[in-house]
RNA sequence: GAUUCCGUAGCUCAGCUGGUAGAGCAAUACACUUUUAAUGUAUGGGCCCUGGGUUCGAAUCCCAGCGGAAUCACCA
C-alpha cells in the first residue's frame, strides 16, 4: 500500500492517460557522433572547447537523449544522463504538433518529479547567459522515480547545500549516492581504470588472464582465517579462498610463462578503514624470473597505471604527494630496522629480539616465533615511516613459507613487500619451488600452530606433488586492487572504494 | 572486541539547565515563464532508532539493545 507520499506523488491515473505515447511507441536514441546513446554532457564541453560556440542547429541537426529529470526553474530544466547535466529548455505551449498535444505536454510537465526519466528531442542554442541549452520540441515519459531523490546543490563558488553525506546511507544506498553524487561516482569510474590499465599491461607482456577456484576444500596461500561452508553433494566443508597463489603455480607447474588472476578475496577477520571481508587482488607469477626482475617491473606498471589514470606518476594522498617513477628505494628488512631504531637484529636470536620488543613495551608472546616477532617490530618501527614508495627486502626465513631461501643470505628468503604512504600494497616472491624445502616449510608452520599461532599455513599434499613434478624459476606478486584505488583516489577508507561495502544488516 | 561520539521531516541540520517539536531545501496548491544553490504566498509532512527506568512531565537525564563513524586492538 502506497502512503500519502507517494499516492501524492505517483499521481498514476493522469501520467498513465499523459504518457500512453511514451509506452506504445517507445523512444529510439539516435545515434549522433557516432555515440549511442550520445553523451549530451560530454558533447557540449567538446563544443565548448573546440567549436568556439558553432552548435546551431544546422552543424548539430536534431538530438534526442534520454535521462533524469533533475528539477525544474521557469521553462529551464536540468537533465542528467551517465555522463553528466544538461540544461532543458521547455517552453510552455510550445511543445506538439497541434492544441490537443500541446495541451497534453504541458500537462505531463506538471506532472513530473525529480528523479523521473524522459525522453526528449530537440536543438540546441546557447541562453542569454551562455550556457548551451537544448531546446525542446518533443518530450515524452518514460518512467517513474516514486521516491524523491535527495538534491544537492552547488553554487558558482562550489559551495555545496543540502548534500547527501550520511555515510551509512551513501553506502546503503548507493544507487542514490551514485545518482547524486558525482565526486564519488568519478572514483569508481576511476577504479575501473585502474584494473583496465593493469590488465593491459600484463596482456601485452603475453601473460595470459585466468581464473582459478573461490571455494577450496584447504584454504592455502596466506595466513588468515577463512569463511567456512559446505558442499552438499559432495557432503564437506569447502573455504572460500583466503588466496589462490598455491592454484596459480600449479598452472605455472603446468607449463604456462605468465598467469594472472584479478579477482575477490575472503578473510573472515576485523573490518575497518582498510579490511573489508571480500576485497580483490590481482595475483601474477612470470616463469624464469626472480624478485629483482619483479621490482622493475612493478615500478613500470605503477608508473603506468598512475599516468594512465591521473595524468602523472604523482598524486596526492591524504596531502602526502606521493611519487610512482620508479626505482623505488629499497631496504632489506634488518637494514630498514637499523635506519629506524639504530638497532642491528640480523644476528640477533629469538629470546633477545623477544626481550629487545619487551624493553619497548611492544606485545609479544610466547607462541610467536623469531618472525612474527621481527614482523611485530617492522610494524611498529618502520612501517609508519615509508611515505614514498619503498621495497622491504629479503624477510625472515620463518616468516614467509612460500618463498625461496635467499641466494647468499642464511636465514632469509627472496621476498619484498611494496609500502606507500605507511601500508602496504604488494607483496611478492622468488617463489619457493622446491619440493622437499617447500614440505620442511610447511612442517614447521605446523609447529607453529601447535604452538599455537591460528594463522598458521596449512600442508597441501597435491601442492606438493605438483612441485614435485618439477616448477620452473618463477617470480610471483600480488598486489591489494582496493588499496591500490585509494592511493590513487585519494581515499581514506576503502568504503568508498567498495560499491558495495560489508554491513550488518537493516535492523528494526 | 574496547573506548569515544552520533541516531530528530525525503535530504542537511537546530532544539540550552527536563514543560509532549523547528529551519532551509525537497513535496503539494496557486501565482510567476524567468534562470544558474536559493521567485512569492499558502499548505501538508515526525513511533524525536528500539525497549525499560527516574519524574507530575523525557527528543532532552539514567540503563540495556540495535545501527553508524572515529581511534585502538586484530589483520603478512
Amino acid at each position: 500500500m502506497l502512503d500519502a507520499l507517494y499516492a501524492n506523488r505517483f499521481k498514476p491515473e493522469a501520467l498513465l492517460e499523459k504518457s500512453i505515447e511514451g509506452f506504445s511507441d517507445p523512444i529510439q536514441f539516435d545515434e549522433v557522433l557516432g555515440k549511442k546513446p550520445l553523451p549530451l554532457a560530454a558533447y557540449i564541453e567538446h563544443l565548448r572547447h573546440d567549436s568556439m560556440g558553432d552548435y546551431t542547429a544546422e552543424k548539430t541537426g536534431k538530438i534526442r537523449i534520454a535521462g533524469r529529470f533533475m528539477g525544474q526553474r521557469g521553462p529551464f530544466a536540468k537533465l542528467q544522463d551517465a555522463y553528466g547535466q544538461v540544461q532543458l529548455y521547455i517552453q510552455k505551449g510550445g511543445i506538439g504538433e497541434d492544441e490537443a498535444s500541446i495541451q497534453k505536454t504541458d500537462e505531463l510537465v506538471k506532472l513530473l518529479d525529480i528523479g523521473d526519466y524522459i525522453g526528449v528531442t530537440g536543438t540546441l542554442f546557447a541562453t542569454q547567459t551562455g550556457e548551451i541549452t537544448l531546446h525542446v520540441d518533443e518530450l515524452i515519459f518514460l518512467s517513474k522515480a516514486l521516491k524523491p531523490l535527495p538534491i544537492v546543490k552547488r553554487d558558482k563558488q562550489g559551495n555545496v547545500y543540502d548534500a547527501f553525506t550520511d555515510p551509512e546511507q551513501r553506502y546503503r544506498q548507493r544507487y542514490v549516492d551514485l545518482t547524486v553524487n558525482p565526486q564519488f561516482k568519478e572514483i569508481f569510474i576511476k577504479r575501473s581504470n585502474i584494473i583496465r590499465s593493469m590488465r593491459r599491461f600484463f596482456d601485452e607482456q603475453g601473460w595470459l588472464e585466468v581464473e582459478t577456484p573461490i571455494l577450496q576444500p584447504i584454504h592455502g596461500g596466506a595466513a588468515a582465517r577463512p569463511f567456512k561452508t559446505h558442499h552438499n553433494t559432495l557432503d564437506m566443508p569447502l573455504y572460500m579462498r583466503i588466496a589462490n597463489e598455491l592454484y596459480l603455480k600449479r598452472l605455472i607447474v603446468g607449463g604456462f610463462d605468465g598467469v594472472y588472476e584479478i579477482g575477490k578475496m575472503f578473510r573472515n577477520e576485523g573490518m575497518d578503514r582498510t579490511h573489508n571481508p571480500e576485497f580483490t587482488s590481482m595475483e601474477i607469477y612470470v616463469a624464469y624470473k626472480d624478485y629483482i626482475w619483479m621490482m622493475q617491473m612493478v615500478e613500470q606498471l605503477l608508473e603506468s597505471i598512475a599516468r594512465e589514470v591521473n595524468g602523472s606518476p604523482e598524486v596526492t594522498y591524504q596531502g602526502n604527494t606521493i611519487n610512482f617513477e620508479g626505482p623505488y628505494e629499497r631496504l632489506s628488512m634488518y637494514e630498514s630496522i637499523k635506519k629506524y631504531t639504530d638497532i642491528d637484529i640480523s644476528e640477533m636470536d629469538e629470546q633477545e629480539i623477544r626481550a629487545l620488543c619487551k624493553t619497548w613495551h611492544l606485545e609479544v608472546d610466547e607462541s610467536m616465533g623469531r618472525g612474527k616477532l621481527i614482523d611485530e617490530i617492522f610494524g611498529e618501527k618502520v612501517e609508519h615511516h615509508l611515505i614514498q614508495p619503498t621495497y622491504i627486502t629479503d624477510y625472515p626465513l620463518e616468516m614467509t613459507p612460500l618463498a625461496k631461501k635467499h641466494r647468499s643470505k642464511p636465514g632469509l628468503v627472496e621476498r619484498f613487500e611494496l609500502f606507500v604512504n605507511g601500508k602496504e600494497i604488494a607483496n611478492a616472491y622468488s617463489e619457493l619451488n622446491d619440493p622437499i624445502d617447500q614440505r620442511e616449510r610447511f612442517e614447521d608452520q605446523l609447529k607453529l600452530a601447535e604452538r599455537g599461532d591460528e594463522e598458521a599455513m596449512a600442508l597441501d599434499e597435491d601442492f606438493l606433488r605438483a612441485l614435485e613434478y618439477g616448477m620452473p624459476p618463477t617470480s610471483g606478486l600480488g598486489i591489494g586492487i582496493d588499496r591500490l584505488t585509494m592511493l590513487l583516489t585519494d581515499q581514506h577508507s576503502i568504503q568508498e572504494v567498495l560499491f558495495f561495502p560489508q554491513m550488518r544488516p537493516e535492523g528494526h
